[in-house]
RNA sequence: CGGAGUCCCCUUGCCGGA
């Protein structure tokens, strides 16, 4: 398990888990650690935390890691409040929470947006005499960012080099991609340039953020500019890399530079995934690129890829842009045939597009459809609907669905 | 050294708005 994040060896370790109890043996505490973070790294959260409680069957005892580990599943599952009570609980039981239990809570409370509770756990932890080391820095540095609270994530920043702890990578990483994400552009790129000055190299992770940043700015020459200085420096692009500048070409509606770049990865032997061909996909579709969309597609099947929701997805919405609906019907029947399960996006783009062929019965119909197959309405599928609504002259019933979306507690955006 | 924590991962799909 601390190896793989593969289902298929997530559920041979379960089997074997299973054997162990079924041979008599009891598993310790640490085979139990082991199968919750395994758990947890590939992204079974819910099974996860089942493991506590067979654990309290098999009478075996927690210890601070695995208290610990829970903790962490619990906050990657954003299950806040069970968090803080096994927090009060595990004291209860005498084990007491580290800097690294700590560390877990505070950044699950601050990804949550709780930052009172946070800053709360913080000085709590600190009363206890329980200090930050680099990581829990990193920590809060990050989740402060991403809480926006920016003055306080520098604050922490100050004081992490005040004691002697320089900011790694990784510091400068969070600082870089959390002002860009509040569009502090200019800052992060002074940022950046501090990390030259600190002797901290820049790895991809620091470039992509950097890359993505310009292009969701649509600021595509900037960020083929980073491209190349990450190559000068020793970098080598990911697909991620890649990917992020394919789709910000294709969202400036540069066909040619996102072809070049795909075929520039290719070149540089690096692999394409299914999500640079949904993205060339997507993009060509949403330019009237039709044929150059079905070679992709030619091209995606050739190399193994099977088109999954989201390619389905751009596929419906762009038959239906053009009012193509029995065909985009046909390919939802497709889809579902092949075993790729439609989600709301599939049907926003279908009701959307009835509406605006003037089909208001039929997408009415399919918001009740839509249901019943277990795809919970958004709020893009009540503005879609309401709007069509009205738009067919049904005032009445556009503002009965907006009545209906906030009783289902879907807020507007 | 049998087990725990930090960075891009919205890098791809849907409405409206700018």
């Amino acid at each position: 398990l601390s190896t793989t994040t593969s289902t298929v060896m997530v559920s041979q370790a379960l089997a074997f888990f299973e054997k162990i109890i079924e041979m008599g043996l009891h598993p310790d505490v640490t085979t139990y650690t082991t199968l919750i973070n395994g758990l947890i790294r590939a992204g079974h959260i819910k099974p996860a935390l089942q493991v506590f409680s067979h654990m309290g069957d098999a009478a075996c005892e927690a210890d601070v890691i695995f208290y610990t580990s829970l903790l962490n599943g619990l906050m990657k599952a954003k299950e806040v409040n069970r968090a803080l009570d096994v927090l009060t609980q595990m004291e209860k039981n005498g084990c007491t929470p580290n800097t690294i239990t700590y560390t877990i809570v505070i950044s699950g409370l601050l990804k949550a947006n709780e930052i009172k509770k946070a800053l709360n756990i913080l000085t709590q932890m600190e009363a206890r005499g329980c200090s930050l080391d680099a990581i829990a820095c990193n920590s809060l540095i990050d989740g402060l960012l991403k809480a926006k609270e920016v003055d306080k994530a520098f604050a922490v920043l100050t004081q992490m080099e005040k004691r002697g702890c320089s900011p790694d990578t990784i510091t400068f990483n969070s600082l870089i991609d959390g002002l860009l994400k509040l569009n502090k552009v200019k800052n992060a790129l002074t940022v950046f340039l501090c990390m030259d000055k600190m002797r901290c190299t820049p790895n991809v992770i620091t470039y992509n953020s950097l890359i993505g940043g310009l292009v969701k700015r649509k600021e595509i020459g900037k960020a083929l500019a980073i491209l190349l200085q990450m190559e000068r420096n020793g970098c080598t692009p990911n697909t991620s890399t890649y990917n992020t500048l394919i789709d910000g070409s294709m969202k400036v509606k540069d066909v040619n530079k996102a072809l070049a770049i795909f075929v520039q990865m290719e070149k540089r032997g690096c692999t394409p995934n299914s999500i640079t061909f949904n993205s060339l996909v997507d993009g060509l579709l949403k330019l009237n690129e039709v044929q150059k969309a079905l070679t992709i597609l030619l091209l995606m099947d050739k190399r193994g890829y099977t088109p999954n929701t989201n390619t389905y997805n751009s596929l419906i919405d762009a038959l239906m842009k053009v009012k193509k609906v029995n065909k985009a019907i046909a390919i939802l029947g497709q889809m579902e045939k092949r075993g790729c399960t439609p989600d709301t996006i599939t049907y926003n783009s279908l009701i959307d597009g009835l509406l605006k062929a003037n089909e208001v019965n039929k997408a009415i119909a399919l918001l009740t459809y839509m249901e019943k197959r277990g795809c919970i309405p958004d709020h893009i599928t009540y503005t879609s609907a309401a709007l069509g609504l009205i738009q067919a002259n049904e005032v009445g019933k556009a503002v009965i669905l907006m009545t209906q979306m906030e009783k289902r507690g879907v807020l507007p955006d």
